[in-house]
RNA sequence: GGCCCGGUGGCAGAGUGGUUAUGCAGCGGUUUGCAAAACCGUGUACAUCGGUUCAAUUCCGGUCCGGGCCUCCA
């Protein structure tokens, strides 16, 4: 039973070796922090923790970093449309990025460099590609990263030099001796934060800051670098470029990119103005804690390849299933298992089959949900031990996909732990009031009025459920 | 224009050269005073046209359609 990624590098699923015994390396292209993150940011939060808790539950000890884009053109026009300072704008949004993070349940890298802290080894390395003929400072005193003095350039995008010629857009007004280099330090402008250097004052261009950090922070070669499908061409590449260029060593091992999130079958995204905030959603929903684990359980449903086509109702959908797994989890109670089954282990080993082959988790939530049949099919039976055995698989499982931690009965809107007395809903001692009426007028046989208080709790989004022993159950949707 | 990826039942979404994915929704049944939940059962699903094969949704080729990258973008 081996893990084997997806390796964007080879394009081909390759079995997953870390460098060192035990130990892996992973770093994540993470925000540029100008505005609140959308949908199609969720996914990379959400995937790349996928990967990681996977890592950790076979043992692995991962060190994770992603980075944060703290200085860039964006961010210097988000400042100056908001007349504030630039570290005002960015800590504002780094700050909310953290909320988002915590509302999908998502586990902080272990660092999370940014690259205004790195400045002095961006430096450095734009020194050492200078002093190797790799880079060159241009007429407009921009130093740029000399493409056709490294070999390997388009591997990754699977490119040759002439083919992304043909396809480049001529830029113009630059100092670039050939259209296909790109910019490792800009000379800084009025007005405009800068830092000094060799080539005067100025501050890094975008993709040097990512092959200075992860290797600064995780050596010269690691594990697995990640990020969105966007990034392969040109960000990417270049890093490798780069890093390659400075080093003369291999950057990374294994290349993985996430599929695009869209709306009505087109790329969400900040340019396209079609993106919707996670912030937004989670005010959307009445229960903003449940609304979080929504969309991560949304994300997990679909392989973090493929396009994921976001449109009405189905949210709702994610929502159904979670219901439906919440409702089994609750049945058992959280106590560790004892011995485990035969049946159960084959669930698992089916678990961890799925999450091997380049992290199906949407073959490993099918198995989530045979495990919800079982533990209703032991609970209708009456066996207890198994529920127990079936509810603690499920639960460890569902860890492993940071799913299923919130209190079942809190998920479920049930009781008093519920939403009950906020949002115009009836307080818990109002419906227990109802409740009470509604069980003397069963007790009198005056069903017409019983039912008359069901729907009249309905229609305010209280769902009633009679039990056995003649009590009712009550949730809030 | 160049280079990639994909088209699975009402919806979402895995997967496989011959056998049930899974979930949501629907329908029938069990249960219930009635419900809800749960359980059981239930769908001529694999864009299209050719080819390979005893057998193709699954492999190969063409066509059509959709998406992405080539420019800031997760």
């Amino acid at each position: 039973m081996t893990l084997s990624i997806y390796n964007s590098l080879s394009r081909k699923k390759e079995p997953f070796q870390p460098r060192a015994t035990g130990r892996v390396g992973m770093y994540v292209c993470g925000m540029t922090v100008y505005d609140f993150c959308h949908l199609g940011h969720a996914r990379v939060l959400v995937v790349f923790d996928m990967v990681v808790r996977v890592l950790r539950s076979r043992g692995l000890e991962v060190r994770y970093v992603r980075n944060i884009t703290d200085i860039d053109d964006k961010i210097i026009v988000r400042a100056n449309e908001l007349s504030e300072p630039i570290d005002a704008v960015t800590s504002r949004f780094i700050d909310a990025m953290h909320e988002d993070e915590a509302a999908l349940n998502v586990m902080p890298p272990d660092e999370e460099p940014r690259a205004t802290g790195h400045i002095q080894s961006i430096i450095d390395m734009v020194r050492v590609l200078q002093d190797k003929g790799l880079a060159y400072q241009g007429s407009n005193g921009d130093v740029y990263f000399r493409v056709r003095k490294f070999p390997g350039y388009g591997a990754l995008s699977g490119r040759s030099l002439d083919e992304l010629l043909t396809g480049a857009r001529v830029e113009k007004d630059e100092g670039k001796d050939d259209p296909l280099d790109f910019v490792l330090w800009k000379t800084a402008k009025a007005n405009e934060p800068s830092w000094p250097s060799p080539w005067g004052d100025g501050r890094p261009g975008w993709h040097i800051e990512c092959s200075a950090m992860s290797t600064q922070c995780l050596g010269d070669h690691f594990d697995i670098h990640g990020g969105g499908m966007d990034l392969r061409f040109p960000h990417h590449e270049n890093e490798i470029a780069q890093s390659e260029g400075a080093t003369g060593k291999r950057f990374v091992n294994t290349w993985m990119h996430n599929g695009f999130v869209q709306i009505d079958e087109e790329k969400m995204s900040k340019s396209l103005g079609n993106f919707l905030t996670i912030r937004n959603l989670l005010a959307d929903d009445p229960d903003p804690n449940r609304a979080g684990e929504v969309i991560r359980f949304l994300i997990l449903l679909s392989h973090y390849r493929s396009p994921l086509n976001f449109s009405d109702g189905i949210l709702g959908q994610a929502r159904a299933g979670l219901d439906r797994l919440y409702a089994a989890l609750r049945l058992a109670p959280a106590k560790p298992a004892s011995a485990l089954s035969a049946e159960v282990r084959s669930y698992e080993a089916a678990f961890q089959q799925a999450l091997d082959d380049d992290f199906n988790t949407p073959s490993a939530i099918a198995v989530l949900f045979e495990l919800a049949r079982e533990i209703n099919k032991a609970s209708e039976a009456r066996d207890t031990a198994l529920v127990d055995e079936l509810g603690c698989a499920l639960k460890r499982l569902a860890d492993v996909l940071g799913i299923l931690y919130q209190d079942p009965e809190r998920f479920l809107g049930i009781g008093s732990g519920s939403r009950s007395g906020v949002d115009g809903i009836l307080s818990a001692s109002e419906i227990e009031n109802l409740l009470a009426e509604r069980r003397q007028a069963r007790e009198s046989r005056d069903f017409a009025r019983a039912d008359e208080i069901r729907d009249q709790l309905e229609q305010m989004g209280v769902e009633l459920m009679d039990r056995p022993d003649g009590s009712t159950e009550w949730r809030v949707r």
